[in-house]
DNA sequence: GGCAGCATATGATTGAAATCATATTCCAGA
DNA sequence: TCTGGAATATGATTTCAATCATATGCTGCC
């Protein structure tokens, strides 16, 4: 089933792919046909510079959507890559704009962007954090800690064996605890 | 005038407070009234974990909303704490989740979000590059660079003294031109 | 006009995270 | 059951951004 707000709409507002590593699914400047939610797979967004540099703007993940904008623009302003093959649904831009005329996916919408921008926040503020012992004891507080490990030092943006370190310092000053392997608990 | 999508909403909705420095706008827990408008002043947002750490959410900065979550919760999930004196406006949330049934609202928050969402996921992306040289490059290849040197460099998470040695390596690299004293551009 | 404060700018030193390396455990799949 | 890959974990070394320091230009304000 599609993640929220999108199991609002109509089957007919959607189209299943598969996607191989390599495909690229818009490039900028094409015309907008909609957004995108990822099943399973892995997608670059980039965007190339004035100059030619590749700057990657956004790694779609699976279960998440991406070119939630482009449904309010003309043109896609990015490149969509596909990293590693997989499935994932496209989203009819009319039929999300016309969905917009039904309150409850209007709000339903709203709450879920809300609380990604929330979210966004959050994590940029934690990422600013410069000590590494501070900012994985502070992505534990905000509750970041539900994976493994390297998932939670990569949304930190810091290396594993940083993360691993400073969790084992943060154990060792009592402020954690470890009770097995590869779980963490604030003490 | 109240930034989009807020405008589109009766004024009926909207109250305006002059703040003070050390004022509490809200508590964790509290029930919710509503978002917020910050026009002048600073905001901190601060959750409080579970061992007393205090985790800067968010710093609310002129002309932007904040807890804009609120809406579509009970409580509050986050303390708001004035940090410097200023003007604000708070926005019911009744009023926008009534306001939700208007489709043109519903259009304009949806458009504001993904926006919001599109550059928040851009911004962490760039600061996720770990070579200083490459992040300011990054940065100003996505625009970020329009103000002072001293807001680019907080926007990109790094000091201002290596955003300086940054921008001169990269001019001296020829990527970039430094036309007068604290302009640059791309090359 | 003079002063305070901020942005710009760069040099020297330090400290902490990245990098490189290695070992073990766990799990999925052939 | 064996095997390969990923997560967990930690040690050694290096790199590079933070920090500390200092100077100058610019702006607003009293």
């Amino acid at each position: 089933m599609l993640p929220e707000p999108y199991d609002l709409l109509p089957t007919t507002a959607r189209q299943s792919h598969t996607i191989a590593a390599g495909d690229v699914l818009f490039r900028q400047g094409a015309r907008t046909l909609g957004l995108y939610v990822l099943i399973t797979g892995r997608v670059h967004l980039e965007r190339v510079g004035p100059n030619g540099e590749r700057l990657i703007i956004h790694r779609a993940t699976s279960g998440t959507s991406f070119a939630e904008a482009s449904v309010f623009s003309e043109r896609y302003h990015c490149d969509a890559i596909v990293m590693d093959a997989g499935e994932l649904v496209r989203i009819d831009k009319s039929a999300v704009l016309a969905a917009f005329a039904n309150p409850d996916f209007a709000r339903a919408y709203g709450r879920h962007a809300a609380q990604q921008v929330q979210a966004h926040r959050q994590i940029m503020g934690i990422v600013g954090i410069r000590r590494a012992e501070d900012r994985v004891m502070a992505g534990i507080v905000a509750g970041l800690l539900d994976g493994t490990v390297v998932d939670f030092a990569a949304r930190l943006q810091l290396t594993h064996e940083a993360t691993y370190r400073a969790l084992r310092a943060l154990v060792e000053a009592g402020r954690v605890t470890n009770p097995s392997r590869g779980t963490y608990r604030l003490a």
